[in-house]
DNA sequence: ACCTGTCAAGTCTGG
DNA sequence: CCAGACTTGACAGGT
């Protein structure tokens, strides 16, 4: 089973210090500049520049063999943000997002968005349920701009539960199924760390025929007493409906994607530590490595790269037990 | 140069 | 019913 590892957003690495990809601007400092255009081209400005800063990373990553990376969604500041509402920074923006998409095409990278957590379609709350919507279009343009495909996913959670977890399902699955299909192609569903467990949040992706993302340490925190390769037959399913393969070629299929992470302590086991321990990675990869052919790992470390690094290091000292390097940023596992 | 409070958004808990 | 926690990187304003 081969297995590529990815990192979220930004570099912790000396030499890209300063390559941020989701610089800002408060809403306050906006409002103080008192002539709009200007302010404007202000943020188109730093959009640009987070939009450089992703390319430079993105060449960082293909430097360290690197496949799998997750965008940030600070990309473009305050773009969903009610205030800026008559503003469209996608003409002005075109190229830059171009120049990225191009990038990762060329160099077959695996793409993807977080929208975060404001992004609620179990919400009961119709404005709440718009804004999510919006900011889903948000990323779908952002996505389209680069000329990415449908592989190129949102992954989002399912949301909060409201005291009635089987309602907000039902919620979720009515909100979904209203979307274009566009934005279908591109969904994955990840439980999470309290609301939505890895059972719960499969059963809405086989419903919905939407891939789901399973993340072993949320689902370490929030279970219903499974080990998470239990479900993985399940979960690979989802990796082969018409949604979760749209714009893949049979003969190179897109692989199913799973989040690791390790607890920080004891004591706030939630909270995500600077690496990622190997063994109970490693021991969850052997338990699904005879009947999976790959899986794309993204590591949710406060090192970002740094611990996907380290973890590849780590990794070396097994290469007497089944595990095989293959590059600075790919395994094979052997079970 | 460095530190602290704040931030666009939503849910949940505790008072 | 409202304030605060949750979470994250980065701004903003202070020393």
């Amino acid at each position: 089973m081969k297995v590529r590892f990815g990192y979220v957003a930004m570099s912790t690495s000396e030499v890209m210090k300063g390559v941020s990809p989701s610089k800002t601007m408060t809403m306050k400092s906006f409002q103080k500049i008192a002539d709009r255009p200007a302010a404007i081209r202000k943020l188109e400005h730093i959009a640009a520049e987070n939009l450089h800063n992703t390319l430079r990373l993105l060449k960082h990553n293909t430097y360290n063999d690197i496949k799998v990376y997750r965008l940030t969604s600070k990309l473009i500041p305050l773009a969903t943000h009610q205030d800026l509402a008559d503003w469209d920074p996608f003409a002005v923006l075109q190229s830059a997002f171009r120049e990225v998409g191009d990038y990762a095409n060329t160099h077959g990278m695996r793409l993807s968005f977080h929208p975060d957590h404001f992004t609620v379609l179990s919400t009961p709350r119709p404005e709440v349920l718009k804004s999510s919507v919006r900011d889903l279009s948000y990323h779908m343009r952002m996505l389209d701009a680069m000329g990415l495909n449908a592989r190129a996913k949102n992954n989002i959670h399912v949301g909060g539960s409201y005291g009635d977890k089987q309602a907000a399902g039902e919620r979720f699955v009515d909100a979904v199924t209203s979307l274009p299909e566009s934005y279908k192609q591109r969904l994955t569903f990840e439980n999470d760390d309290k609301t939505f467990t890895a059972v719960e949040t499969l059963e809405l992706c086989e419903r919905l025929a939407i891939p789901m993302v399973l993340d072993i340490h949320h689902h370490w925190v929030n279970n219903d007493g499974e080990r998470p390769d239990e479900l993985w037959s399940r979960v690979l399913d989802t990796w082969r409906t018409p949604y979760a393969q749209a714009d893949s070629p049979s003969d190179d299929p897109l692989p199913p994607k799973i989040h690791a992470s390790s607890p920080k302590g004891a004591s706030d086991p939630r909270s995500h530590a600077d690496g990622v321990e190997a063994g109970p990675l490693l021991e969850f990869l052997r338990r699904i490595a005879s009947y999976t052919d790959a899986v794309d790992v993204m590591i949710e470390a406060k090192l970002k790269d740094g611990a996907l690094f380290g973890l590849m290091d780590e990794l070396k000292r097994y290469e007497e037990d089944g595990v095989k390097v293959l590059d600075g940023a790919t395994v094979e596992i052997t079970p």
